[in-house]
Parts: structure tokens; C-alpha cells; sequence
DNA sequence: GGTTCTAGAACC
DNA sequence: GGTTCTAGAACC
């Protein structure tokens, strides 16, 4: 028996124990060698560990078993499960097999560091989450903050804006309508009349009260430029409304 | 004896079976009444265990003393530990008292439901946690999308706005520029030559040229303004436009 | 890695 | 609440 350097010393003595067929009342194969049976447990522990082990203990030698994975094999009898007392116990591993030696270095013993570092970790990543949790918190806080200023602050900035434009354009076409009426008016009234059509001198406005040929002709000019005025106001009128 | 009815019977039990004299050889009170020991132990598992528990096994006796917070009494021996291989086992509790049965009450099994129930809230809290962290991030990505939202938003409507009022200036501006500067040219243009400084009366400027102007005079007066009042009606188109 | 005491968890 | 199997943890 050839065994692998690395297998732990509890293995290879449990191998020799069952294989052992010197302690076959105490300890054998299942019939299908992919078990081992503790045929008297009281004697087993007190007779037969001591010479492998630093111990007489059967809840020691359990221990061992369930550390390198061993599982006790239970007996379900008529759909219950029916441990008869002090039968024999019986455990079991995938690679704890009859003449398969080769297979026990694929058992191996459950680190007792790892589950202490689970613990640890999970210690850990709580930590973490909390902090992370933390930090998303305050980070939102930050955001919300910073998208109600920018919405005011737009708002803002809008409403600024707007406003100048809104006063450009009333100052502009007030200014500009005030200047055109202005002007227009100056210039009309002082403008003579062109339009007496039998080519005679033209007269000012002023001069023709009393010219029944000028009369009509005025009353033209004066439709055409309230017309042309009155798109202006409504022009004007237009444009404030559409401010509001 | 008395017990109260709210002790659990394990230790009804235990009790009476360390105070029995005729379990002595098996178990018994220590000297100093403290403790109890079990002096043969393979013998106790299997005749006496059954007369009152539902098992003949040590390792669930120990197992409920365990529950119940009693400890096994270590021996040490010149500074180290030293447990003699088949001697007594000994187990204390501060509660289980030789003649003090009224103690027993005191004695609590340790709830199994509280620890799992610590790790229950672990996993319950890290749950919740996790569910927060979910919440928060999505909440956070929409935020964000918000955010960016917002900003955009912000620069188009800045922008469209602006661009409205810009225009709104730039042709009202230059349409009522020149709708007076139109005006002003025409009118002027045809106003009489007043200033020939001579008290002749005045002429007009085609009177300057030729006096078969007078015709091309009014065509001219036509062209300008219609010249202007199609400004105006440019400009009201315009205004309909920005309306939309 | 081995031994021991105690605890967890599932099932009864 | 009791019993059983398995695992944790400390110590060696």
C-alpha cells in the first residue's frame, strides 16, 4: 500500500484500520466497500483508537471523520429513519473506497481557518456596504442639492434672459415706432401736396382747407397712413403679448 | 422535592438522577456539592441514560448539558491540562447545587431560536441593506439622467429663447429702421424745395429736373410705399411664425 | 493537523 | 423541548 505523501495521517490510518482485517469486529467495509462500519463502538473506542490515535474518544474519532468530510450513513427502515440502538455506525466519503487507496488524496479536511474568515469577511463586507451605503447617501444629498440650485439658478438665468431680451425688443420697437411716427408725421404734415393733377404749383397742407380739388386726395393719404400706422400698433401689440 | 412546573425536565431529571444514592457508582454530587461527575461513562450511556432519557448516548447527554450552559469541570495538574484517560467526567452549573433544587428555575436553556435568530437579522439586515444600496444607486442613476436632462433642457430652451428675442430685435430693429428710413427718404424726397432762400415759391425736387416728373413722381411715392408696407407685413408674418 | 469542548441546525 | 449529526473554536 503505496500511499501519497500528502494524504493526511488521519486518512491513511483510518485506510489501514478498515483494510485491516485483524480489526474486522470492530471496525470492516460495507458490503459494498464505499462505506466503513463501527461494528462496537464502546470497545472500538476504548481498545482499537488508542493504537492509532492519541485518543480513546468515539466523539473525537467523529469529529476527525466529519473534518475531512465523512457523513454518517443513516438507515431509513420503513420510511422512517430507525437507528437501531447500538447497531453498528456507519460512514461514508465519495473517495474512501475499498482497494481505491489512490482516491484519498481528493479528501480533503475542511480548513478551520476558512469558515473564521467567512466570518471575518462577512464582517468586512458589512462594514463596507455600510460605508459604501454611507457614502452613496451623502453623495445623492450632494446631487439633490446641486439639481435644485441648477434649477433655480436656470430658472434664474432664464428669467434674466428673457427679461433683457424682452426689454431690448420693447425699448427697440418703442423707440423705433416713437421715432418713425415722429418722423412720419413731421415730414406728412409739412409735405405738399403733390397730387393736384393739373400741374400747377404744389401747396402745403395747410394751404389747402380750403382747395375742394386737395380735399380728397388728402383724405387718401391720411387712409393709407393710419392704415400702415395701425399695423404698427398692432404689430407692437402683438409683440407684447407674446412676451407675456 | 419540589419542583416548580416551569423547570425544564431534563433537569427535574438530572437532578434526581445525581441525587439518587442508588445511581452513585454511576453519577454523583462532587464533594464540595457543586458539580456532579460520571464516573463510569460508558456504563452510565448505556444502563442508566435509558431508565430516563430517550437515548443511551453520552454525546447527547453532554449535549443537552451544554443547552442548559453547564461546563465540564477541566482537572488541571501541575500547570497543565491533564485529563485522565477513563476518569470521572465532571460537569457544573452555578444553579445546580447539591440540596438547592430551588435553583434549578434559574437555569435557562439556551434559546436555539436566538441564534439564528442574531443571524436571521444579520442576513435580515444585510438584506435590507443590499435592497437600499439597489434603491438608492437606481435612484441615483436617475438623478443623474435628471441632471443631465435638465442641464440640456436648460441650454436648449436658454437657447431658443435667445434666439426668438435675437431675432424678434434684429427684424424689428431693421424693419423699423428702414420702415423709417423708407418713410423718411420718401417724404423727404418730396418735400418742397422750401429753402431757396430768394422768397420765390418753393419748388419741389422734380421741378428741378423736368417738370414731366410728376408722373414718375407718383410711381415712386407707390414704390416706397409699398416698399414699407410689405416690410410691415413681413414683419407680421414674422411674428406669426414665432408664435408657432 | 489532531483533540477536546461547545454550539448550530435539522428533525422529532 | 429532546435527540442527533455536524461544525466552530480553542488549544495542543
Amino acid at each position: 500500500m503505496k500511499h501519497n505523501s500528502n494524504v493526511p495521517a488521519f486518512l491513511t490510518k483510518l485506510w489501514t484500520l478498515v483494510e485491516d482485517t485483524d480489526t474486522n469486529e470492530f471496525i470492516c467495509w460495507s458490503q459494498e466497500g464505499n462505506s466503513f462500519l463501527v461494528l462496537d463502538e464502546q470497545r472500538f473506542a476504548k481498545e482499537i483508537l488508542p493504537k492509532f490515535f492519541k485518543h480513546n474518544n468515539m466523539a473525537s474519532f467523529i469529529r476527525q471523520l466529519n473534518m475531512y468530510g465523512f457523513r454518517k450513513v443513516m438507515h431509513i427502515d420503513t420510511g422512517i429513519v430507525k437507528q437501531e440502538r447500538d447497531g453498528p455506525v456507519e460512514f461514508q466519503h465519495p473517495y474512501f473506497r475499498q482497494g481505491q487507496d489512490d482516491l484519498l488524496e481528493n479528501i480533503k479536511r475542511k480548513v478551520s481557518n476558512a469558515r473564521p474568515e467567512d466570518n471575518k469577511i462577512r464582517q468586512e463586507d458589512l462594514t463596507k456596504i455600510l460605508a459604501s451605503v454611507q457614502s452613496v447617501h451623502s453623495k445623492q444629498e450632494n446631487i439633490d442639492a446641486r439639481l435644485a440650485t441648477l434649477k433655480r439658478s436656470s430658472g434664474r438665468t432664464y428669467m434674466k434672459r428673457h427679461n433683457q431680451m424682452t426689454g431690448i425688443v420693447y425699448r427697440n420697437i418703442s423707440v423705433f415706432q416713437r421715432t418713425t411716427i415722429s418722423w412720419f408725421l413731421f415730414l406728412f404734415l409739412n409735405r405738399p401736396i403733390l397730387m393736384n393733377g393739373n400741374g400747377k404749383k404744389p401747396k402745403f397742407i395747410h394751404q389747402i382747407y380750403d382747395d375742394k380739388v386737395c380735399v380728397e386726395q388728402v383724405s387718401k393719404e391720411w387712409l393709407l397712413f393710419t392704415l400702415c400706422f395701425s399695423k404698427v400698433l398692432f404689430l407692437s401689440a402683438a409683440l407684447n403679448k407674446l412676451e407675456v
